[in-house]
DNA sequence: ACAAAAGTGTTAGTGCTACACCCATGT
DNA sequence: ACATGGGTGTAGCACTAACACTTTTGT
């Protein structure tokens, strides 16, 4: 019947020449927010294939590092970004998805302050990455689509069990902004209920009232609040 | 600062000869449930630095075939296993994970009746795959523990949103039956209790009574059931 | 008769949904 | 005074968790 050990040890060729011919490479899919709209930074593309469009910060894995490492590497030459937790989402493996060769590439996502990256920051890099309204990106470069769509759905996904918002709003915020990021991912036709909205998000127990008021707003000024990070790691292990 | 074009254009050597040096491998992680423990699909590694120790269902991807594609040749070429669903885990990429070279793997899993792969099937195949409890394997060939934990971590968190026993179970079975595969899936501390889970899974509408009964057994018979395939997919799409 | 597993209901608490009005500020 | 968004409570319903005894069969 089948011959499990022809790809190990039959045929003319050496294994290294027939299977490490490979590349892999990473993608990471950086999302931010403004207050407004759910964003992800991309850039230019270098591809010669490709030139123009937007694509995710991405690059090859040279051998000799950790995927994980590669990752962080990629991101922080690529945009100055540093110090950021990045988490894959999947493996993306189609033979044609890549003009150069055989690459397969593996996403990470981020969430990140959107101030953290901006037009000072930028002007440093080549190939600057701006912020892209997710809802409104075109065609990408590679198959950078489909990755996008795939992170989207991983953040959705993680938004029930984990407080996302510690690392996409700044230090204080009110709880509407907080509902409007809510709002922004979970893209639905209805936004949530504010009071119930409310209730929950304090119910966790990972907020902290600031006790101070927004200023210069042509309306009733609304609290601030920040996140308790002691209180929110705590939480993050219990439900882990 | 950083060139972000270092990798691209820059050096001596050309892209072929810096990038294109990698495998990529499939690991496929295949749970069964013999009616009290969960077990998983091992083989005995082929590799000459893990000769004799127990690993996953892998190989490596030749270069022309999509990675989803080689997860069902390569598992159906090591356990004659056909028409059973992948799903994608977690690629793992640690630059010494595998003694012949980079090799970044991705661990595919999946869920099948115990008695599709049993010692008849077996025999065709050389290096043969045997069912290990999966709270006793040992050490497993290269970073194969990890990624099996990773993937009953996966299943963990897969068993709330979908019916998995549909997979795992025979064709006919009793509620205790299906209660059992969740408490060996959860591996909780105490089993859950029966009344709330005949309840809670009765009322999502997938199961079917046959209105037979187990035949031959020391005490009260038990019901039979069945899952209602078109139910259970209608409850997946809803789901998702 | 006994052993072994099957089968069955109720209660209390918790969380979710839906819904409408008054409040504080700037212009 | 008006416009703007901030802030609040309650009632119905669904789901969850905890808990103990009777039934049916084989030996």
């Amino acid at each position: 019947m089948v011959d499990t050990t022809n790809n190990i040890n039959s045929g003319l060729k050496s294994i290294e020449e027939r299977f490490f011919k490979s590349a892999i490479s990473v993608d990471c899919v950086i999302f931010g927010f403004d207050g407004k709209d759910l964003k992800v930074l991309l850039i230019r593309s270098y591809s010669d294939e490709f030139k123009g469009q937007w694509s995710l910060v991405g690059d090859l894995l040279t051998p000799d590092e950790d995927m994980d490492s590669a990752a962080y590497r990629i991101l922080r030459q690529r945009t100055g970004l540093d110090d950021i937790y990045l988490e894959q989402v999947h493996a993306f493996g189609r033979v044609e998805r890549h003009p150069l060769g055989r690459v397969v590439t593996v996403a990470y996502y981020s969430l990140i302050n959107i101030n953290d990256y901006n037009a000072e920051t930028e002007v440093a890099y080549e190939n600057s990455a701006t912020w892209h309204n997710v809802k409104k990106v075109g065609k990408l470069a590679f198959d950078h689509n489909e990755i996008l769509t795939a992170s989207l759905e991983h953040l959705k996904a993680n938004l029930a069990s984990r407080p996302v918002g510690i690392n996409l709003l700044p230090e204080k915020f009110t709880l509407t902004e907080l509902q409007s990021l809510y709002d922004a991912i979970l893209d639905r036709p209805k936004p949530l209920d504010k009071r119930n909205f409310r209730k929950k998000i304090l119910s966790m127990g990972i907020l902290k009232d600031l006790n101070e008021l927004q200023k210069d707003v042509a309306h009733r000024p609304a609290k601030l609040y920040s996140f308790d990070r002691e209180d929110y790691d705590a939480l993050l292990k219990s439900a882990f």
